[in-house]
DNA sequence: TTAAATGCAAAGTATTTGCATGCGA
DNA sequence: TCGCATGCAAATACTTTGCATTTAA
């Protein structure tokens, strides 16, 4: 069963509603945004659109990044590199990350328990929360084998 | 009962196992460090220094501080800003943040149940998890109230 | 018609690096 | 002495902004 996808209509909604303009670059990029996987720079979703049309500049992707955050359609990550990296799934924000300090790698996992402490937390905080990330840094098995090449982050620590 | 301070002597016999010199600005910097508070950048770190030695880079304060967080004394956190944080106090490194996106202010807040959590992910997931970071983001009770002058953050969302 | 959107180039900003000089071991 | 450390200036890399032009409503 194939849920048709609300997300650009509802992109739609929020630029008609904020008094903004839908345009073809916004479409395109809100599209090519919503069929790409998670942990996508700005860069590399440039890259992708600029194979349908090369007309449309990454200054339009920042800027249409940042709408599409404000209608709550995307989700941005800043993980231990330089650059931010976006998230189109809402689904997927329920998720956190394991990264391994050593070769960069990123693990997602879930877990229900979190949920219940986070809505407790809310509670006695009086914070109305909205978004939460969750990050455990460590070695991977893979690199806590000794004699292993290890990759090189971008901005090692 | 007033503990002596170990984390000078720990910089210390890090510097000299790691074949790295002991030099009046490493010195003065993790002093300063030390004695900080939490949620500091290397910025208002550097202004700091300046008070009592005019002479020290802001150059020389960013690579000591990556040195600290080699030898486990100083924490890296990035919250929505631009910039990184950084914290001395390895208590502290236990506790987690509640953001506000609207007035920018940071809350902290500590779980118990949350540390079994941790643990159980790491040994789930086959990682030696080292460091961990947690935030909860939203909107705080001051400016949920409507009708209210918000605070801008430097980096607006 | 008109205010908003785009795209280029240029600016901005936190952090890092090259290199000549200084200094600790 | 000798190699690591420092500090300045310049470089970097991601992201944002100014401005003239285009375009949706």
């Amino acid at each position: 069963m194939t849920t048709p996808d609300s997300r650009p209509r509802r992109f739609a909604e929020f630029l008609a509603q904020s008094g903004l303009k839908s345009t073809r670059q916004r479409e395109r990029i809100a599209r090519t945004f919503f069929a790409a996987g998670a942990h996508l720079s700005a860069e590399e979703l440039h890259r992708q659109i600029r194979r349908k049309d090369s007309g449309i500049g990454l200054v339009t992707v920042y800027r249409t990044l940042r709408l599409l955050r404000q209608a709550g359609l995307a989700r941005e990550q800043q993980f231990g590199d330089a650059y931010a990296r976006f998230d189109p799934n809402p689904v997927d924000w329920t998720h956190h990350h394991l990264i391994c300090t050593r070769c960069g790698r990123i693990r997602e996992f879930r877990d229900a328990d979190l949920h219940a402490l986070f809505r407790k937390v809310a509670q006695t905080s009086g914070f109305t929360v909205t978004e939460h990330k969750l990050e455990l840094y460590g070695v991977c098995r893979a690199c806590a084998r000794p004699e292993r090449p290890q990759a090189r982050r971008r901005r090692p620590a």
